[in-house]
DNA sequence: CGATATTTGATATGGTTCATAACAATTATC
DNA sequence: GATAATTGTTATGAACCATATCAAATATCG
């Protein structure tokens, strides 16, 4: 883990006052930490969430929430237990997040009539009007940030990097 | 965010007993998602500290404390703020981990003469040594397993890009 | 059919991580 | 020398993650 959100930036607040004054105390070598993948990866990570928060924040979505309404939208009629643990998310944890979502008026569970224990998820219609203008946020300040920063190349290529640690690691 | 530890195997656990039954619900489409950088990059972040915590099982050392063990061992004689700034962690959090460290002999905190606020921190014996044999683990183990997996071009590639990411994004 | 086991959504609960406010001791500022 | 700032610390709350358990519904199998 190492690293925090809205905290501290890491190498920059590290020098305070002190520089000016008179000993200057120097920044501190990172040394091995910047070959480190897991180090070099959270950081990674977390800077990219704060954008994602960043670029979504007139829509209220988390990346959780991003990913569930995208998930159901490319699969309705799925229940709870489907569409969460395609996610990774537990159960008992995926309740809250659907309340929410669902107290939103952007998906709606619905008693299944083949099993009826099961909620089907669907995304209603404001839900797919907000998912909408999601994308096209994410495409045009987030994904767009990335193309900038690594050219659309790299960009595909870190992709498939990652997506091969995540699947086979 | 959408994507747990031990709990579910995303894409696995999701077609569960059914499909031997009738209907066999297929897995579910990933669509969009799998081109979101943010949920690749928590997923690869959160296999890559799984395949960590298991490396570093026999020593018991987290992400974290083998960071914060790095950066005392490179930068000996810092005070705390220093160091947990460096590494993002906020101070009143960084208590209870020097607490952890240094109650297994392995980092010490040691009041300034200069400024008598501070408390130094330096490795101990003990904790050069286990940092020795956790920095083998690592890269035996650990990051063996990245060259492996993508080759040692791509390994790079991987990193400076994190790097980028984490730094200019 | 009918007893038993399993699945689904949900609740309660505890652990870990992250973030903020406040405090005493010490030092810096002016 | 009065006031402000810094250091390590405590207390505390929010958010996220994980486990056990439950009632309702369904599946399984004798």
């Amino acid at each position: 883990m190492t690293v925090s959100k809205t905290s501290e930036k890491p190498a920059e607040a590290a020098r305070g006052r002190k520089d000016a004054a008179e000993g200057a105390s120097e920044a501190l070598q990172l040394g091995e930490l910047s070959e480190q993948l897991g180090y070099v990866l959270k950081r990674a990570q977390l800077k990219v969430f704060e954008n994602f928060l960043r670029c979504m924040a007139s829509l209220q979505l988390t990346p959780a929430q991003f990913s569930v309404l995208l998930l159901v939208e490319k699969n309705p009629g799925r229940n709870q237990t489907e569409v969460a643990s395609t996610l990774g998310i537990l159960r008992p944890n995926f309740v809250a997040l659907l309340d929410n979502l669902e107290s939103r008026d952007l998906c709606a569970r619905i008693r299944s009539t083949n099993d009826r224990r099961s909620h089907i998820l669907v995304l209603t219609d404001k839900g797919k009007a907000v998912l909408a203008r999601a994308k096209k946020l994410v495409a045009t300040k987030h994904e767009a940030r990335l193309n900038e920063l690594l050219g659309p190349a790299n960009r595909a290529a870190l992709l498939e990097m990652l997506s091969k640690i995540a699947n086979e690691f």
